[in-house]
DNA sequence: GTTCGTGCAAATCATTTGCAGATAG
DNA sequence: CTATCTGCAAATGATTTGCACGAAC
């Protein structure tokens, strides 16, 4: 997988090198998200955030990393999976997913409305088992 | 409405000033989302943007403000209405609301990996009838 | 009068940009 | 060798905080 991830680098002009080998690697062993603070802290500083802020920029470009918004202020990024959602834990902010998503028919209504190229962001907010 | 937003402010100890009343005018008549700045340029600029600021937070910990996060790095407001969602336009940016909901069958999925006190943000990104 | 609200200046935080040297193809 | 990368420093933009004065209760 992190090899089609390097072709499409490549395939797209861009150099394939030791620092987004690093990034891929945490990215593709841990699910996440991330935010940038967590990926420079597992690289353990190796990088410099404005490079890792960089290499997401230029593989969400690509298409195999995708930006989340918990409305925190904060970032978080993952390898583009199939679609899905999160819950976010509003005490220990741990996140967990969920692979269902039934919003086919919502888009439909928007495109009745005149919308293409339609998409969404669907996050929640709870209260996990471990934090009641 | 503006009345009984009004008296949850008196309840909760809080003052109601000119400014205050001006901001709820606003907010009710142009349903929005706002962004802060849209709300500074509608008062042509007789409020400072941090009093803007202090007044959405205690609107929204109140319960009459709702905050929306369109993941564009800045945040919208409106008056607390009954549950709905946004579609946002991609090129003109504008906002219109959705009212549909069918994430009840979502929730109870979540309710059912142990979460408590689940709510979730959902928003549309599309391009609009006038700007295809 | 006491408490809360407001404006101004300054701080903070995430993110972006400019630039010169380093590296991949 | 030439284009792309990278790190560092500095800029940006949204939002928050500190403080002294002014307005509500």
């Amino acid at each position: 997988m992190e090899q089609d991830f390097l072709q499409l680098l490549r395939d797209a002009g861009l150099h394939v090198t030791k620092t987004r080998r690093m990034l891929l690697d945490v990215l593709a062993h841990d699910h996440g998200p991330h935010t940038v603070e967590q990926l420079f802290i597992d690289l353990q500083g190796s990088l410099d955030r404005v490079t890792i802020y960089r290499s997401l920029a230029s593989f969400e470009k690509l298409g195999f990393v995708r930006r989340c918004d918990f409305g925190d202020g904060t970032a978080r990024f993952e390898l583009a999976m199939t679609h899905h959602h999160h819950v976010m834990c509003r005490v220990c902010h741990r996140v967990e997913s969920v692979h269902e998503c039934v919003l086919d028919g919502f888009e439909d209504s928007i495109r009745k409305k005149g919308y293409t190229d339609i998409t969404h962001t669907l996050e929640f907010f709870a209260i996990c088992a471990r934090c009641q």
